[in-house]
DNA sequence: CAATAAATTAATATTTTCATATATTATACA
DNA sequence: TGTATAATATATGAAAATATTAATTTATTG
């Protein structure tokens, strides 16, 4: 009876720690920015009005969680998505959330 | 240029608060509980195996962002969802994450 | 070496999680 | 009645996690 919802909950936990990432919202944000193309710090600093330490800070976090890559160019760094399954979980959220 | 980013930024907005509610852990679990059917809390909290007041505060932040009906029968209360788009959330999610 | 871009570190503020204790509500039954 | 009990809710606050800022450091280029 409770086997079922067991087998169910175990499923969710799965999915926790992209949602830990997700559920804030620069970094939220930074892949939204990113998932449109490659940029440097010093744009997406810019499109998000935030502090250049407080970015840099969530670019190395989505970094070693696995989901940027960079490079650099002279003294500017340039972020990108590994992985273009963030957009289609993007569109299926809005989507589904309307 | 920047006006394509920053109108897929402000559509992320939106998702956030969606996305605050379901990054705990016991917020997520309770939802896929009640995504299975109907539960009363003593249930739910056997199910998590956590602390009656925390589920009950949770309970109840769910409730208020609009997750969740109740209804009392006799000493017990039966908490139930809304709206089951969140099996369709989480299908999604889970389809795409792997 | 001066200037620029980004990263790191450290310190502080804010939010969230979770536990303890207490209150409420409804029922059962002496 | 009234009081004991079971189920749930609420209030409070400590502890942990996160977000944020400020200051410093590390590359890189000219």
């Amino acid at each position: 009876m409770d086997a079922k919802v067991k087998t169910k909950i175990k499923e969710c936990e799965k999915i926790i720690p992209f949602l830990k990432v997700v559920s804030n919202t620069t970094r939220l944000k930074i892949l939204c920015i990113l998932n449109e193309g490659e940029r440097r710090v010093g744009e997406i600093q810019q499109l998000l009005g935030a502090k250049q330490s407080y970015i840099s800070q969530q670019l190395k976090y989505l970094k070693n969680a696995g989901y940027l890559n960079n490079r650099r160019e002279g003294t500017q760094i340039y972020y990108s998505l590994v992985d273009p399954k963030f957009s289609k979980i993007l569109k299926a959220l809005k989507d589904i959330l309307g």
